[in-house]
DNA sequence: AAATATTTTTAGACAAGGGTAAAAATATTT
DNA sequence: AAATATTTTTACCCTTGTCTAAAAATATTT
């Protein structure tokens, strides 16, 4: 049995250290999940007793197998509770983050691929992240950050790194959507701004922006 | 800020207690909540101490406006998921009774209205219980268990008093379900047993059995 | 290579929620 | 009205997850 804190430890790590690979370190792990080092340090060891995290003092935390799929398992549910707020009740891409942050702990195997299939097997979130399968495994789709795209090219807004609701609500603000085709018409050395050109219109958006604007070529 | 603890016990007082008028024994909450008294005896103090409850040491427990208010939320959380759990997802209703106790608690007005209206605002769960509105308030369906039914008459299943997954999984068996025409053709005064016909054929009931059928007329 | 700064761990405390065992209060029998 | 039984409360204890403050280890500067 993993409690719903040791759920969000283990998102954390996954998340923050390369899928669990990498080691991660005690402070970032506590500003990612808002708690202090010294909480950190003690729900390692936890972890690590229940060899879901690779542990060693003073160097950092790693997931073991059993981690890395029971992190998957909770980041499937989270997407796919998102997928539903977004696509059955309607909410808006902005709001879904902290009630899906709930939802991913409700314990029933059975109950998420019901959602699965009446959701129709979504392969990818509201933000365009990519949601697992029962197994754990996904593709994500091969994009680039418009930082790294050539001026003059295009392509279709697949993701967003960034999932914060002031991000989203920008996008809003802008009409920037997931489908959107985008085109980079100019790159300005002086402040690293962009010019892109979508359907509807042509804008200049910041090099904040651009880094985390997801384009599938 | 009602801790997911205090809400199951919120809910049994209301339950055991007449909506929460009735005073209810520490034992009875014990029995409900799978707890030791002692336990019951500590958290009762504190929903006093937060004034969703009336308390008076050896004398039992009772809702306050506030408790009942909050109790019929959570119940109605509890009914609207069970509802979203069968409709929409095709679980069985014997099997929905532990998701939703779980996601009876997930915190979230704007959710919970999303989903009323995603389920077309439905008035009973689907174990024929009804569903308090934003507000709490409910109608509930007159009806009288085959108990207090006169041989003869006829009415429409509309509610399992007992909503056990075993009972549910007896009137699965037994094709009875909620919405069928039921007629009491006859009572045995030797065993309490009823024979009652349906649609598709006459069969013999427990007296047991027949005290948890309730039909409106 | 020291000195200093930062990070991480340890030690000790606390609130929530639950448990045992014994004491106190209330109910039921005799 | 006692005696006995049952219920409820109290007094402690435990686990989970968190915190603060101090100690220890590791990193970074000088
Ligand atoms: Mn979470
Ligand atoms: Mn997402
Ligand atoms: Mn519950
Ligand atoms: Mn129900």
């Amino acid at each position: 049995m993993v409690t719903l804190s040791e759920e969000n430890y283990l998102k954390a790590i996954y998340h923050l250290g390369n899928q669990g690979d990498d080691a991660v370190s005690t402070n970032a792990i506590a500003e990612q999940i808002d708690a202090k080092a010294s909480s950190v340090t003690d729900m390692i060891k936890k972890l690590a007793e229940k060899e879901l995290a690779n542990y060693i003092k003073y160097q950092g935390v790693s997931l073991t197998e059993t981690g890395r799929l029971t992190a998957r398992s909770v980041i499937r549910k989270h997407r796919l509770w998102e997928t539903f707020l977004v696509n059955k009740l309607n909410f808006s891409w902005h709001e879904v983050h902290d009630i899906a942050e709930q939802l991913e702990h409700i314990k029933s195997e059975k109950l998420i691929d019901k959602l699965d299939d009446f959701l129709e097997n979504p392969t990818h979130d509201p933000h365009g992240d990519p949601i697992p399968d029962k197994n754990g495994n996904y593709t994500k789709i091969k994009s680039k950050s418009i930082l790294d795209i050539e001026t003059g090219s295009q392509g279709v807004l697949s993701s967003v790194k960034d999932s914060s609701k002031a991000f989203l609500k920008y996008l809003n603000k802008n009409e920037l959507a997931l489908g959107d085709t985008i085109k980079v018409i100019d790159f300005e050395p002086f402040d690293d701004s962009f010019t892109i050109e979508t359907k509807s219109r042509t804008m200049t958006i910041s090099r904040e922006v651009a880094e985390n604007l997801y384009l599938s070529i």
